[in-house]
DNA sequence: ATTTGCATGTAATCTGTTACATGATTCA
DNA sequence: TGAATCATGTAACAGATTACATGCAAAT
């Protein structure tokens, strides 16, 4: 499917960038629904420049040695609003371990039961506030057409999701008696 | 980290099955939170055949031909709690395909940001729909330590996660404007 | 006759992580 | 002096999907 190319065309495509701005790139904007490590991008922009999807010129960095910074090419302009215009086929399960492993709960007592699960729900809690103080970095809904746009919504996305595992951990305690 | 080793070895302590009967667990109780190919469990049943964590004995099956019938050994099941037991380290990204689609959104035209998030509040509505459906196959909450415990709880988990999706994408689509 | 389900496996490929490797600068 | 940040790359391995491959039975 080619995930990861769309994702650093669509990066490129709001600013040119070095590898390692987008790794910083997927370390904190897109961590809640991408993730990149730089040994898996610097081989994928190298695929790409050779596809010709991006280009890039060679500048001193701030230190002595030279860093590469990365532009789209129309080309890969084109492929990846094709990619973002195509119907999103069905996705795979999003695997969660947590889930498998309170899947498989009554097979402990009781006691580590409850542990589990508050472990989980403490975990989610400390995740939920570190995201509603992202959070509070928008003053207002950014406008339709800025690029903030799109950093408000999966925001708002994360928040949501923890705030409803949060509701389903409480459940899950609740029924355990 | 071998999840895919302690997902087949906690289906075993369950009940004995064969690599298909495992493969169609996957398919159904299983899917919400993790999935596997037969290409995938026969070679690890394999490995956990030679690491003595489970074992087989063949039998006819209902055609002419043989099947392996695979049980947990008290290796395997204390392999298997030890693991439940364990705290879980904090989980990799769940890659999001979609979520990637709407951080690019305003990228697109207006009406098709429109069309592709309407799209995908289709897709989840259904899967609500569906999920609502297999709940009815309980009648109540099922006991803290029978099998099928598990099996309610990520159903339920499950169908708060695609309430959460649809409030969230009908958010998006009201501030689309 | 063809498709579907039961039943098992391997090979090739793709995707992603961890570890190996280097080198300069800045800050404590 | 040592850690952190900037900056780039490769190698080995683990995890997972798609395709290749086979064979019987039942149903349509």
């Amino acid at each position: 499917m080619r995930t990861l190319k769309y994702a650093i065309l669509g990066l490129l495509n709001q600013k040119e960038m070095t590898g390692y701005d987008l790794m910083k790139q997927f370390e904190s904007t897109l961590c809640e629904f991408w993730s990149a490590k730089h040994s898996q991008i610097y081989p994928e922009l190298k695929k790409l420049t050779d596809e010709k999807s991006v280009n890039y010129k060679v500048e001193p960095s701030e230190n002595g040695s030279e860093k590469k910074i990365y532009h789209i090419t129309e080309t890969g302009r084109k492929d990846f609003i094709d990619w973002l215009s195509m119907e999103t086929k069905a996705q795979p399960t999003p695997k969660d371990v947590s889930r498998l492993k309170i899947f498989f709960c009554n097979c402990l007592e009781p006691s580590d039961r409850k542990f589990m699960l508050d472990e989980q729900l403490h975990r989610h809690t400390s995740r939920l506030k570190h995201l509603q103080n992202n959070q509070t970095k928008f003053d207002k809904v950014p406008d339709s057409n800025a690029d903030e746009f799109g950093d408000y919504l999966v925001l708002m996305g994360a928040i949501m999701r923890e705030e409803m595992n949060i509701e389903w951990l409480k459940k899950c305690i609740t029924l355990l008696g």
